[in-house]
RNA sequence: GGGGUUGUAGCUCAGUCGGUUAGAGUGCCAGCCUGUCACGCUGGAAGUCGCGGGUUCGAGCCCCGUCAGCCCCGCCA
């Protein structure tokens, strides 16, 4: 088909723009056409642009023919220029913003055509593997617009946020060092330097840091960071960090500055949400909602049971009443009809998952219709189930579940299934102050988790390593444990977190080497070690470096939230698969063994020398030093006639060496 | 590294107990159609049943392996 130029034609109006007050005048439109309906001599198309949709129509009576066969022509996707007259139409249609008008073609431009598209850009079933290969057309779909578009109003009311509180936007080194501590890092050879790697950024931690010693006080960046761990539906290898950090400030100055944004950003999506946040210490965290980022949407807390089965028949939670403080009793109690409704076949599924989760069973006890129904029936007493009733705050129909074990155990199995059942519950619950406090879906609930423990035991390293990183600042009350009692040891960090998602980390730093040095030996890092890798951290340290603290916010996970889906690839232009694949690239892919050679990845190949007495040069390049080589084991092979071929291996050994016959003039 | 799940026409899917020529909707192509807007009507083309192997007289279906997408655990300072 003929292409027409855009040549001298100007857009007068966006698509979704027009209406009733246009009629009459005339228009220049650009776009794609979505769809054409051919109703013969009549002929409808809808011209789609990143503003929205308006209908061109053009009839046998009044069009130029010409213009009427090439408005046949266009299929699905052609990408046209369109001058027309806006005109009220006959038959409206309310669906539509523009749906009061049409244009009159005068004109038309067929600036390209379009293949019939793999996948249809309405349709929202699509197999994500294809989605993801022709990304380039997945993103014209009207979610994906939307999404970058919030994307991008986040982005742009982030940095203006930060802009009007005198932050400086300071950008940091993708090509960096290597961090011994943490996630693995992405690699990149060095081709200068044999054998050396430069490792792309997990976050600017340090850089923002120093920038403190700097003095540049406040200090934000919009950043692209990287690890190389696997994926999840809310991570990716690659993924952007709003990263901030203040100088002079204590925890809350840091949360204070945050929130406000965090306001703003909420109101976009028509969330209100009131500032300042929850603070919920871990230890609490841990004991009401067995998470360090508990989902706030649904009340239920975790109780402890423990005391209520200490002369139990019930030998399992007797055994742990009696285990002081070992293992625990601990329970969810859901209210509502639809709790105690729960069927022997989904308490079964519910074990199931639970089982999955490392728990032995899942003991419950249920008030139905039909009263008291529970695993451990034939060990309640009608004493016993009046203060288990009351000890939980039963009150007509509901739903008790029971976890036994350490508290590890018992929050990983209770978190999440207060979560999971109280999402399910609401689904079905009639009540609707019940079903608020089961899950209030629709709502945005933040809160900050603080007071996390500095260090862990690591069984891998036999050692404790830092919860958030080396450079978090103790507790100034747990100091001391520091070397007492390390695994005590509380750190100045704290999470923010929305809907059971983390989506921001931070920390108050250590700003003086002393202390730096005694977490370095706290962690197992010698100061020899310190020194080679952190040398320039400890030094800057030591010239006046600031109080300082900061905080990283995960942007992509943040716009997940915002935009209420489930999936991190929604909002983000060309994301990676599971498997951490771009399908449309291909990427990784294999490169040339030229280029793996120049990073010294490969070693060099053997390589034939042609050498002679009077001059000696490479047939195929090779190295400098390596031919001065050559020219050597020829003369000593044949000190008179000091001409001929030497192959050798990249280390300089001769793998073979003939002489050429007659002078070596001829080469 | 481990577990689960999916893979059939361009797309979304159905496919019974292993049994004749693998179907539907949609899209695509052609024709008709003056008020459509998921236009309608008629006709047509369109398949490496992810790939490889095995069992069987016979495999889309059963078995083994493998690849890819998705979800989870480990991992993610």
């Amino acid at each position: 088909m003929k292409l027409d130029r855009l040549g001298d034609f100007q857009r007068t109006h966006r698509n979704g723009d027009l209406r009733l007050d246009h009629v009459g005048q005339t228009v220049r439109l650009l776009g794609w056409c979505r769809r054409v309906r051919n109703l013969g001599s009549l002929v409808f198309l809808d011209l789609r642009d990143r503003w929205g949709l308006v209908q061109l129509v053009a009839n046998e009576e009044t069009a130029d023919p010409e213009l009427l066969a090439k408005l046949k022509a266009v299929r699905s996707e052609f990408v046209l220029a369109a001058e027309g007259v806006v005109a009220e139409r006959e038959s409206k249609n309310p669906n539509m913003a523009t749906g009061d008008v049409e244009i009159r073609l005068t004109g038309l431009r067929i600036l390209n055509t379009a293949a019939p598209l793999p996948f249809p850009l309405e349709d929202e079933g699509v197999g994500e593997d294809l989605r993801l290969t022709y990304r380039f057309l997945d993103l014209r779909r009207e979610q994906l617009q939307r999404n970058m578009l919030l994307r991008s109003e986040v982005a742009n009311l982030t940095r203006n946020h930060f802009r009007e509180l005198d932050f400086i936007d300071v950008e940091t080194p993708i090509l960096t060092k290597s961090t011994p501590e943490g996630a693995r890092d992405y690699l990149v050879p060095s081709r200068v330097h044999a054998g050396e790697f430069f490792a792309l950024p997990q976050s600017p931690q340090l850089f923002k840091q120093l920038l403190q010693v700097s003095g540049f006080e406040r200090y934000i960046q919009i950043c692209r960071c990287f690890r190389d761990e696997d994926l999840r539906a809310d991570r990716q290898p690659e993924f952007t960090q709003v990263d901030v950090e203040m100088s002079f400030v204590r925890q809350e100055d840091v949360q204070g500055v945050i929130e406000p944004l965090m306001v703003k950003l909420a109101k976009v999506v028509g969330q209100d949400v009131t500032a300042p946040f929850p603070r919920l210490p871990y230890r609490d965290a841990m004991e009401w909602y067995g998470s360090d980022k508990p989902d706030l949407r649904c009340g239920i807390r975790i109780q402890d049971a423990t005391a209520l089965f200490a002369a139990s028949g019930f030998n399992l939670f007797r055994a742990a009443a009696e285990s002081q403080g070992q293992r625990r009793v601990r329970a969810l109690y859901f209210p509502g009809e639809a709790a105690g409704a729960m069927s022997r076949k989904q308490l079964d599924a519910l074990q199931e998952t639970a089982k999955q989760m490392g728990a032995g069973g899942l003991p419950y006890a249920k008030w139905g219709k039909d009263g008291l129904a529970s695993s451990f029936k034939k060990f309640l007493e009608p004493a016993d189930e009046a203060t288990l009733k009351t000890h939980l705050g039963v009150e007509g129909e509901g739903l008790a579940l029971f976890a036994v074990g350490t508290d590890a155990q018992t929050s990983r199995v209770l978190g999440d299934l207060r979560v999971k059942v109280a999402a399910d519950l609401a689904f079905f619950e009639k009540d609707e102050s019940i079903r608020r406090a089961l899950m209030d879906e629709g709502t945005f609930q933040f809160l900050w988790v603080v007071d996390f423990p500095l260090l862990e035991w690591s069984e891998e390293n036999e050692r404790f390593v830092a919860c958030h990183h080396p450079f978090t600042s103790p507790h100034p009350d747990d100091m001391d444990l520091l070397e007492t009692d390390p695994g005590q040891c509380r750190a100045v960090a704290y999470d923010l977190v929305l809907n059971g998602f983390e989506v921001g980390g931070g920390s108050i730093r250590i700003h003086d080497a002393e202390t730096q040095s005694r977490m370095f030996r706290a962690i197992g890092i010698g100061e020899a070690e310190a020194r080679t890798k952190f040398g320039f951290l400890l030094d800057a340290l030591a010239f006046g470096a600031p109080p300082h603290g900061g905080l990283a916010l995960g942007l992509d996970r943040l716009v997940m939230l915002l935009a209420g889906v489930d999936n991190i690839r929604e909002v983000i232009a060309f994301p990676k698969t599971s498997q951490a694949r771009c399908l449309m690239t291909n990427a990784p892919g294999p490169v040339d063994e030229r280029q793996l050679r120049e990073l010294h990845l490969l070693p060099e190949a053997r390589q034939t020398y042609r050498v002679g007495a009077v001059f000696f040069e490479s047939a195929e390049g090779g190295s400098a030093e390596l031919r001065g080589q050559a020219l050597q084991q020829i003369s000593q092979l044949t000190p008179r006639q000091a001409q001929g071929l030497v192959t050798l291996d990249p280390n300089g050994q001769i793998l073979d060496a003939q002489t050429l016959s007659g002078p070596t003039f001829e080469f």
